[in-house]
DNA sequence: CTTAAAAAAGACCGAATGGTTTTTTTAAGG
DNA sequence: CCTTAAAAAAACCATTCGGTCTTTTTTAAG
């Protein structure tokens, strides 16, 4: 009864990693066999049949990552923060992954578009769940008078989640973090650029 | 003798947009087959094996790509045109690919890091190629007194890139171009920004 | 300790995979 | 035309794929 619960989220963990890494169509259920140490009956009495558990432990991925967001977010008040909170978990995908090989959004959106039509639909809300994340970091900002007036949230978000996203890509295949730490280093200025700061202002 | 060459093409332009578009371990030999009616003895008399044509396969992409980067750069001297040519060449990928299925280093770049190490040198050669385009373009941009010194061509080049290919993921994904449309419209503010003619922002 | 249910193993299946080899067809040079 | 080499088809191969089903083992409650 628990046991199986146990071995269930074992199976999730270790296939969400072979997903994430060699990609949804490439890993066979042998992979995941030889990675958990399980025949197949002992994972097929778990999940239904593959797909099953490609869009289980896509999930199981984006809330491990949801989750190193929330904990970074802890304690952290100012719009400046929170924002940075975001670089900081983009960056956590090459330093120290929340699951191995790279961001599990980016991976399966590439994958999710044409060869996996099941899987589109969890991926784009994961997206989405981000963006609108960022959006309403930036609107209560400026709702807060923190963020300037007119810096637009939607477009803001898009630009932010592409780039970081993209510099993921790069770092990923150079191998090398120089590329995201440049688009770090960026989004750090402009975010600071958004910043009301009254004193600059001569009427005060 | 010339027939051979015409089908090899053929193979190529057909498989080089399935692979595009379905993933390089995705697709299979009766998808190519489906595609350019040709029975398998027809395709294999061309590639030694499936390894070569996705090699040959990318590399084709990647040059109509280019072909089309070069078409758009001509006449173009400034810097500032230049730089939208890259920009328009990235737009392109979702309203009028070069090759059917988004981005072709994008999608090579996510399956290459594990599940397909043949390819990564291929496709990190082309994304560097892309990167140094740009950023030929800024340095030379920086010579000519065209643009401000204080800008670093190296960074600059990796946001860009980043952004772009991140942009072409959203879009991709959302099937909305307006994620992409946002990202251009900013990198399109940030280059004019980079002009040494100081370009006055003017809203919206 | 017993036992019934849950969990895992393992044998089995048809279909599809990439690849090879042999045969047939096609096309071009003389 | 004829010939011959290139090109394409077609039969064939071992392996692996996802998936099913039956059997065995493990687990935990009574």
């Amino acid at each position: 009864m628990r046991k199986g619960e146990r071995t269930k989220e074992f199976i999730l963990e270790q296939s969400a990693a072979l997903f994430n890494k060699q990609g949804y169509a490439s890993t066979s259920l042998s992979d995941i066999m030889a990675a958990t140490k399980l025949e197949k009956g002992g994972i097929y009495n778990h999940f239904a049949n593959k797909e099953v558990l490609m869009q289980e432990a896509f999930l199981f991925a984006v809330q491990k990552v949801e989750m190193r967001y929330n904990t970074l977010l802890e304690e952290r008040r100012d719009s400046r923060s929170r924002l940075y909170a975001v670089l900081e978990v983009f960056k956590s995908f090459l330093t120290d992954p929340p699951v191995r090989g790279g961001c599990p959004m980016l991976n399966a959106a590439i994958e999710a578009d044409d060869a996996l039509p099941a899987l589109r639909p969890s991926v784009r809300r994961a997206l989405e769940g981000w963006r609108t994340a960022i959006k309403g970091i930036l609107e209560r900002g400026i709702a807060r008078g923190e963020l300037r007036r007119d810096l637009d949230p939607e477009s803001f978000s898009s630009v932010m989640l592409a780039s970081l996203e993209g510099a993921v890509m790069l770092s990923k295949m150079y191998r090398d973090p120089v590329h995201i730490e440049r688009v770090l280093r960026f989004l750090e200025l402009q975010i600071d650029g958004l910043e009301v700061r009254p004193y600059l202002y001569a009427g005060g």
